[in-house]
Parts: C-alpha cells; structure tokens; sequence
DNA sequence: CTGAAAGCGCTTACAG
DNA sequence: CTGAAAGCGCTTACAG
C-alpha cells in the first residue's frame, strides 16, 4: 500500500497524492482532488510510509530523551515539558530509560539516532564522540563537552537549603549526595559545601555520604548517617527520593522529623507534598527544563542558530513541615503551627 | 557521509560496508577488509542511516509503548519490562505519554507507526483504526478489539483484596475506581462488587467514588468518603497512588490507619512499601507484563503465529500494615477537622 | 570472498 | 492546477 497505489486509484499522479499528505495542497491541488484522494487513501487504509520520508526529507520530526531512571518522577516532569514543547512543532518525542546505565543509553541513543530522530536530549549519559555533523544533541544538567545545554541552578537550591538549616540553628548537618561521576551531584555537593563553608563550619567527611538517587539508597545512607555516634540535627539530600528514604530510616530508629532531625529534599516532586510531615525541599522546574532543552533542540534541528545555546533556570527552596529547630537548641516550633 | 564514502575511501564496494555494519560480514567478508572498513568508518564519523534501512528492510527495529501517565511508577516498572525484553532482541522501545488524552495518543503513536516502529503497545489508548496490514498492536490492560493483547488478573486482585477485608469483619466498604472509558477500572471495579455479592453485602453506590488513578483524586475521593454520616471502616483502591492520597485524607481528618481505617492499595508500587504504615496491596507483575507485551509485538512484528496471543498475569495480595479489623464502636469524624 | 545494479516509498524541483 | 522523473542511503539477490 504505497502513495502510487492510492494515486493510481483514483487517477492522479504520484506527486499529488504526496502534496496532500504533507500539508502541501493549498493552493497547488484543487479541493475536489485533495477529497478525492483522500477518501481513496482512507478506502485503501493508506498511510505514508515514515522511513521513506524521513529518508527523503532528512527529517524524522522526532526527537528522544534519555534519561536514567523513568521510575524517578523528576523525570517524568522532564518528559512532560519536552512533549508539550515538541508538541506544539509537530513532533513527537520519545523516551529512552537507561536504568543507570550511562553507556547503554549512549549506545542505544545512538543507535535510534541516524535518520530516525532529528535531535537528541541527553541526561546524564555520556554523549556519543560522533557529535560533529549530526543531529544536535542538548545535555541536560550535565557535562557539555561543548553541547548545548540546559541545566538547573542547582548551587543555588543547595546554598539556599543549607542556609535555611544554618538558620534555624543547625551545626552538625549530614549530606547524602548522587554518584560521582554525575554533574548534578557534584553540583548540589559543592553547593552545600559552600555554604558550609561560608558560614565558617568546618566539612566533615563522615557526614557525607553517596548512593543512587533513590529512596532505598536513601534509607541505607539516612540509617548509617543515624547511627553515628555523634547523630546530625539535620540531613539535606541529593533528591527527594532520598530525603523519603530518610523519612523510613528515621521512622525505623524512633527518630521523629522534624523534632529529632530536620530533614530538606531536592527537586519538589509530587511526593513530596504528599509525605508526612510535607517535606521542604529546592523546587526545580523540570517541566520547564524539558520544554527548553526541547525547544533548543528543536530551533537547532530547523537550522537556525539560536540566541542562546546555555540555559540556567531558577530554583526555589520550598520550606514545609520537615524542617525545625535542632533537638538541643531553643524550644522546638510545633510544625503543624507553621 | 554514507556507505559510497566509506566504500571509497577504502577501495571496496558499497555492498561490503553494508554487509560490515548489518553483522552479516561473518563468513563473507575478510577479517582484514573488515577491519579495514571498519577504521575507514571511524575516521569519517560514518554512521549507517537508520531511516534508509528502515525503509529498504521494512524493519526499524524499535517498538513503541504508549502510557497515560508516566508519572505514576506503574508504568516506569511497564517499561523497564517492555525495554529488558525488547534490548535482548535488540530492539529499542521508544515511550510515548499521552497525560491521560486517549485522542492525542492514538494519533501520536500513528505518526510514529508506519515505517518507523515495527510495533505499538497500546495501554488504555484507543487503537487505531488501520489495524489491518500494518505494525502489530498489542493492547495492554483494555479492550482488545481483536488485537492480541496482555493483561493482568485484576477481577482475580480484587476479589482477594475484598475478601481479605471481609475476612477482617469489614462490612462498610468504601471503593475508588478509575475513569469509566478504563477497562482496567472496570475490571477492579467489577471485581470489588462480585466479592461483595458474593459475600451477601448489597452495593452501596454512596460508597462508590470514580477519580483519575492519582493521589490527588485518591485524597479528594477518601475526604468524600471519610465525610460521609456512616463511614466506611475500609477502602480498596483503585491504584496505590489512590491509596496513598487516601493517607493523606485521613491525616487531615484525623483518622488512623489502620485503626480506624483499613486502606488496600493496586499495584504494589514502591512507594506502597515506603509508606507509613506500608500499604496492603495487590501485586501487579508490571515489568513481566511490559516484558510479555513486548515479547508478543516482536514475534508478531518477525512474521511468526506466537504460541498464545492472549496473556493473562496472576495478581497477588501483599498483606501490609494498613489493614486491620474494623474498629469496635461506631465510627465518629469530627467534621470541623475537614 | 567481493562488486554492480535494482529498488524500498517517499518528496521535490521542473516542465507543462 | 497536475504529472514525469530523479534521488534520498541503504540492502540484497545475483553474478563472478
């Protein structure tokens, strides 16, 4: 069933049926034409064949993310915010879950690249060395080696954090962070030391601990950092997954949030709200960041040089009820009254 | 750069390189002249167009899976699933989120189809269609129409969830169900009232709260149900997220569960562990289903009569924290508390 | 073990 | 307003 088919059947050329399946029949093929092929097409169940003009056109009007754990809502948001986007262009965008696997993702990325997506969205996953001539590719919150880029202003959102704790009077402060070989973590890292560092605390090692982003390794890190012997007041983490996996390790020892332990999470996914108590956390666009890194993929894909090729967007810190006083300073805030 | 410059540039015929980078060199090809293309290719930055071989070979080797909300882990673990299966054929599975718009699915996964994905997976999607002829369409969880599809057994889920709390002494039994147009929704639905049938206990319609498979409709559902003059001493859910924003409805309203409120979940999402108290619930084999979905479109999509091309997947009750016998006086909600 | 040639199903100047 | 023809970059019999 190809566009001859439909075009020998209801006596028109080849080139007509093509014009009014690529939006191209105004004021080229008469409205009467443009019906009967149609009905023709419909009749033979025809649909134009994808591949061969993507091969044509050298355009696939789609392009994929990649990133590496669909399971986390942060990057559902993501991908919400690249469709809306790609959307709105006529294109379809789809998602590549590379479970933690930086090189697969790489690979398979790769691998639906040439020909079959005009651009590609890279989360935290090494960019393929074939950069040059291709189809564009963005990086999101990660090493650019020199892509374009959209990244969160996650310094920031960790300076912010670790103030607001530093200010209800917390010293002795536990940090889980990410892998090391992600960007991101590095960066919500070097932003709580920062601010440790500013407020003239001195970085303790053992207060610092690294895992996945996720509520297990949350849990695992919240239950060894609660075992120390000298306990943090508060614990900021690398996600808010994290932080959910502090809230379970905590319940696990009787550690009560927010009166024991202070708690802050990053991203501000849904559940965060939901949690018991509401969990403060550095709210990240990510809806918005997916739409930008789309939309640049998108204007560098139609060729056109874009204004900007390096974007920052804001974070907030939303403080709700698992932040408090440390145990041993002043007369605790009831959280509820907040 | 194409196969001609890499045929070239290594003195061989475009048919050589071909035969390199589909895998068929073994037992035609020297190792050496392999070699040699291999390097020639390298140093151009040659990768093969994949549109060019999707359209001459009539395979883009990738599949598509269409979801209504990513967002919700259910379907994170659907494609994990459909991905493992899919990778070890070597295939790509693309994801496609609909944010819970059947029409604009069906459409997007449409222009994905033809030429550019050797099968669709649909999850509460209306199929399209040009059914005949074209990609094979597995259906998850809805109606088949004729297409071969692979579901779970929820009538099987519920009716254990509802004895479960039966057998506990609950007979005032509150139900939140998905949206009408949902087969999976009617199934659970449909479940919950045989067991109730069964057990001689008439269907109570002010019991009955139909919502999106959300936590936001799940809160806003359980407050309706928890205002209710005779409340009900139990919930079943229609998905775990409903059952966590019944958690939250009884927060605010100052129930506890599981003493005063027996709350059942569907899925067994992480998060159902993760709650507090973890949620009883019923067990979904998510990722089994993705992956037998998936399994099913490749055979269909290699031209083979798969063995069975109508699965169904055992559900099973997790017992957890949040179920527990009804409580002993009549049950009293303070209403200023809403 | 390697090469010449046809063709997958479109789109797009170009001619009329 | 419509048609004939070339060509996108591969793969695959077929011939040698």
């Amino acid at each position: 069933m190809t566009s001859i088919d439909v075009a020998r059947k209801c006596g028109v050329s080849q080139s007509t049926v093509s014009l009014v399946f690529s939006g191209k029949a105004k004021g080229r093929i008469s409205a009467r034409t443009e019906a009967a092929v149609r009905s023709a097409a419909e009749e033979l169940g025809y649909r134009p064949n994808a591949a061969a003009r993507a091969l044509k056109t050298g355009a696939a009007r789609a392009i994929v993310l990649v990133v590496p754990d669909i399971t986390n809502p942060f990057f559902g948001g993501l991908l919400r915010g690249a469709q809306t986007a790609a959307r709105a262009a006529g294109y379809a965008v789809a998602l590549i879950d590379t479970d933690n696997d930086r090189e697969w993702g790489s690979a398979s990325a790769e691998a639906l690249r040439a020909g079959l997506a005009d651009g590609l969205l890279l989360f935290e996953v090494d960019p393929p060395p074939f950069s040059e001539g291709g189809e564009p590719i963005v990086v999101i919150e990660s090493e650019s080696r020199g892509h374009p880029s959209a990244r969160l202003d996650v310094e920031g959102g960790s300076d912010a954090a670790l103030r607001h704790l530093l200010d209800l009077g917390h010293r002795r402060i536990g940090v889980l962070t990410g892998p090391v070989r992600d960007l991101s973590a590095r960066a919500r890292l070097d932003g709580f030391r920062a601010a440790l560092d500013h407020a003239g605390i001195p970085v303790d090692d053992s207060l610092e601990q690294r895992g996945l982003f996720t509520f297990e390794d949350g849990r695992e890190l919240g239950l060894r950092l609660l075992a120390l012997r000298q306990r943090p007041t508060a614990i900021v983490c690398g996600d808010d997954l994290q932080a959910l996996g502090v809230y379970e390790a905590a319940r696990r020892v009787g550690v009560r949030i927010p009166d024991d332990l202070s708690v802050v999470g990053f991203d501000d996914v849904d559940q965060a709200a939901w949690a018991a108590p509401p969990l403060t956390t550095v709210r990240q666009q990510f809806a918005q960041m997916g739409a930008t890194a789309a939309g640049l993929a998108l204007s560098l894909a139609a060729g056109q040089e874009p204004t900007q090729d390096r974007y920052e967007l804001d974070t907030t810190l939303v403080v709700r009820g698992s932040t408090g006083r440390p145990p041993a300073g002043p007369p605790a805030v009831d959280p509820t009254l907040i």
